[in-house]
DNA sequence: GTCTATATCGCGATAGAC
DNA sequence: GTCTATCGCGATATAGAC
């Protein structure tokens, strides 16, 4: 088994408080944050447990330092996919494309991401929820936009724009690298349905 | 508060057994299966902790029941609304209204069904992934049909059978009752998102 | 900063009376 | 079939030596 090596936390220091995060957001992944131990944690890094108290409060602040970053950087991802290019519809493929990507090559710590929520402590969550705000209105101003322009036709820009956004997230639950498809191309086609879902006409396709 | 009542436990018998699974699904489905003690279980159906184990061997087995109904009601809603009616766009927007209406109606039971895999026993994992073979089996025969019949224009079927499933399973973790839109609500509006999905193109909309 | 050892707690599950 | 009482374990987190 290769360990994932996720350049999300390559900035973390010191490298024990970097290494003990890498074997959080395995162990999170894997079995869920509270059948996580700290023991377990501490292992993966190749200490005993205590020294994970030098580095991190709870193993709850732990999560929270995983959550925070995960969230930022996938919301910088998307950020900069639509400030990249183009017309409504470059913006929304290039968006969806790139936020598709990054939930399944990064499927381990977005599984934290989006599905250990509920185990953050009250001020941790609301700190969270508001980075998770960002991440549907860039892809609504997107919508909008396209709709304005008549480049789609969208009746429910709200409704939809949930739908899509939805459709990215779930691919953290079900991706694996053992599957069939790689991360660019189910970026590629999810790009497709999500312009389809925008009901926008290319060529005629 | 008030207790969501859910008919998909209506024949479950004795009472206590049933009080029992209500219970769990509802605090499996709040904190986690991981983060939920026995004690707690025990308490929402009105009963001192070791009352559980006339009825359930161990926790885990009280998982595998909920995960083992849900799972059959699902695939179950979904059959009948396929076998329903119509052309191949009249059966995927029956089966994905259906689908998608179970998740948001039945969020807490699907939120256990579909998030708390992990936490099952191995042979319990393995029979129950054979139920879920089921949904994505249904769903890509109507793709597959809609696609010979040329109804459909899609590329990867499999691909966008995967898509389409994903996103009705996702439902189950964003839907709130407080939210804005009912579950039929819901259900229309990615009914029409899946035969954008699928290239349908009704009268020219 | 990391270790070994341990305090303290609350868990899942069982025993035995009724 | 349900209760009260409790066992045995392993969890998070801390103390104190190095």
């Amino acid at each position: 088994m290769t360990v994932e090596t996720d350049e999300s936390f390559g900035g973390v220091t010191p490298d024990a408080a970097r290494r003990l995060l890498l074997g959080a957001v395995q162990a999170f992944a894997e079995r869920g944050f509270h059948a996580t131990t700290t023991r377990d944690i501490a292992g993966r890094a190749g200490m005993s447990p205590a020294a994970l108290y030098i580095h991190y409060k709870t193993k709850e602040e732990l999560l929270f330092h995983i959550s925070r970053v995960g969230h930022e950087r996938s919301v910088a991802v998307l950020e900069e996919a639509v400030e990249g290019a183009g017309d409504s519809a470059g913006r929304l493929a290039a968006a969806v494309r790139a936020f598709v990507r990054w939930h399944a090559e990064h499927h381990t710590t977005a599984r934290v991401v989006q599905y250990e929520l509920a185990a953050l402590g009250e001020e941790h969550y609301a700190r969270i929820v508001v980075l998770r705000r960002r991440s549907e209105e860039i892809l609504r101003e997107v919508l909008q936009e396209g709709v304005a322009t008549g480049q789609f036709a969208v009746e429910d820009i709200r409704g939809t724009t949930l739908a899509v956004v939805s459709l990215c997230i779930d691919v953290a639950r079900w991706f694996s690298p053992e599957g069939r498809r790689t991360p660019d191309e189910i970026g590629e086609l999810y790009a497709g349905l999500a312009l389809r879902m925008a009901g926008y006409r290319d060529g005629g396709r």
